[in-house]
DNA sequence: TTTAGCACTCCATATTATAGATTGCTAATC
DNA sequence: GATTAGCAATCTATAATATGGAGTGCTAAA
């Protein structure tokens, strides 16, 4: 479906008028203000017409119009200008950005934090998926005498530990055997491979100490299949935006929140970007989400989401990505994850 | 202040229908049901005295009455009995707390989403204040060449890990060095007291190895400040109490969430129960927290939280929280945090 | 093809009226 | 002296009605 460069301009004026009166917006109003060389009745009669094609709508005969799901869409998709930042907020950007991180755990913190801040909107983040990573040491750690700590480090340098226990004691000379076993057989291999082949290929190995392994590898299993860890920032600021007042949708809104397997499912795209305009069908009406894959210095340091309302102030929230992208890129020297580009010791 | 026994029944009956109805309770709808064998203009004048001494309030002139937050206060405090849970939500809490847990945390957020399940308000949890544990051994694992793994293991089990990155390699003597010059120092100690005349003492004793110190102290004196961790569930929940509608209340409670630093401080009280009443002064006016110390077989497992507006029902709240705080004690040998007090550090 | 003009629709708000709930007070009763 | 019936007074909540205004769609002229 193309439209005419007028009918662009008008879509286009509506949703950036909507997005910010929050108002059904009228043919009169978006005379003179947009630079549209016609009388509002032409408006008028384009406006029928995007509404007979579907990308907009009206709340009652006489109201204005306001932008339909495909509205947005073509919007996102065909219209979206990218704006500017503001002095405060790129000065605001660049001071959250500045502080020393260590793990990039805190680095996706840090972004979500102020992607948040200036944007005003819930923002959250998954780490890449696990089970997509390749293993490059496994280490186990005798802590106390019948306690085990498990520490997988992959190729993008996750680090990823749980707690393993037994029933009876275990002694140094045992965890050296696993370390050797384990390493032999996962080392380069994807995290998702943990699982019944891979357990009785290994027991099978040590046969001998059935009781040792079995707990370790159900113990690594389940952090495998863990929910990837979600990080959550703003949930209050939804509640800023008017069409919240309700209730309903707040309600919808921070359902949506706690169910994390939908937000992980939303959040684990191949895009780099993505916009997901909520509509009846997917349950998601009037909630949008933009995602965006933070990949720093050629890592990919997880998934971000900015959620909000559908009538969300797309144009910001993307510049803003972007923005953060490039600037965190820019010190392409941010030691992260692996000990060997290193720097932050003191010293 | 004392109240005689009829002034009290009859705040308790104002108050447990207020919690049931949400509606400014009338003299006349409690005659029958509360078997208060008087009249309503007994009752009446009972009331406006109520007032008169602060207990209760009015909405208007000629309206009904509801509690004040002293009237909350007195109830919780000395009117409150503990309700019976029905056959269906012992079901499904034992059903719920069967799972198998191989650590404190899960445990905590085992009983952390039962709570808010059952109850069907905002759980939050925190794990006991780690400064005020004391460390029974910390270990040093390399992982790359210039990467460390610090796990500190607390006397109550609590295990925290950190990684730690250098500008050179480090060798396993190295390690092995550190491992012995940190437990001679510190085990036994009080996490809190890793600081700054601890640094400048283990400073001294490897003082040919600052630049490898330095960066150890830097990196578990934050992980020792970091906010603990605060686990939460069911925030959409409090949205189905009808005084949230609004939208007022509704911001100033996921306002609250987000404020983690507040929740601790009144989570991290010494009480083992403690209910947290909201008013005009402490900011959170018509807002209540329930506090509850999860000590299970002897170890804190850290206070869980339960807030709802001020008119929850705190009887159902107390009564889960017990129930399932006697359920997890009953099965003492849930091997909890501990792998036998032992330790066995070979090498 | 565009636009001025206008009747028409519908909403939002204010106004008024009405019914009902509940109180406080008074005077009677136990 | 404590309790209670009875009742006027108060206030809410709801419905019914009226009014002004914003915005559209259509028609006919430019």
């Amino acid at each position: 479906m193309e439209l005419d460069s007028r009918k662009k301009r008008i879509l286009q004026a509506i949703v950036n008028e909507y997005i910010d009166t929050i108002e059904p917006v009228s043919s009169g109003s978006l005379i003179g203000k947009y630079g549209l060389d016609c009388s509002s009745a032409t408006v008028r009669n384009e406006m029928a017409e995007l509404e007979r094609e579907g990308f907009l709508e009206k709340t009652h005969t006489s109201s204005g119009r306001i932008p339909s799901s495909k509205g947005y869409r073509f919007y996102v998709d065909k219209l979206l200008n990218e704006k500017n930042l503001t002095l405060n907020e790129v000065r605001y950007i660049n001071s959250k950005l500045q502080s020393k991180v260590n793990e990039m755990e805190e680095l996706t913190k840090i972004a979500t934090n102020t992607i948040s801040e200036v944007t005003h909107y819930t923002t959250v983040a998954i780490e890449p998926n696990a089970k997509k990573q390749k293993i490059s040491e496994i280490k186990f750690v005798l802590i106390g005498s019948r306690m085990l700590m498990a520490i997988i480090l992959t190729e993008a340098g996750i680090i990823k530990e749980t707690i393993i226990k037994f029933d009876r004691d275990i002694n140094q000379e045992q965890v050296d055997t696993l370390n050797v076993i384990f390493n032999n057989k996962l080392k380069g291999q994807y995290l998702s491979l943990i699982d019944l082949p891979i357990e009785q290929y290994i027991m099978s190995e040590m046969s001998y100490r059935v009781e040792l392994i079995k707990p370790i590898i159900n113990q690594i299993t389940k952090l495998i299949n863990d929910e990837s860890n979600l990080y959550l920032k703003g949930a209050n600021r939804a509640l800023d935006n008017p069409e919240f007042k309700t209730g309903d949708l707040a309600k919808r809104f921070l359902g949506l929140l706690d169910r994390r397997d939908f937000i992980e499912d939303i959040l684990d795209n191949d895009e780099d970007f993505n916009v997901y305009i909520g509509n009846e069908e997917n349950g998601l009406k009037d909630l949008s989400i933009v995602t965006f894959k933070n990949i720093v210095a050629g890592k990919d340091l997880g998934t971000i989401g900015i959620i909000g309302p559908t009538r969300m102030d797309y144009s910001k929230v993307i510049s803003v990505l972007k923005y953060i992208n490039k600037e965190l890129n820019k010190d392409i020297n941010r030691s992260l994850g692996d000990g060997k580009e290193g720097n932050n010791s003191g010293g």
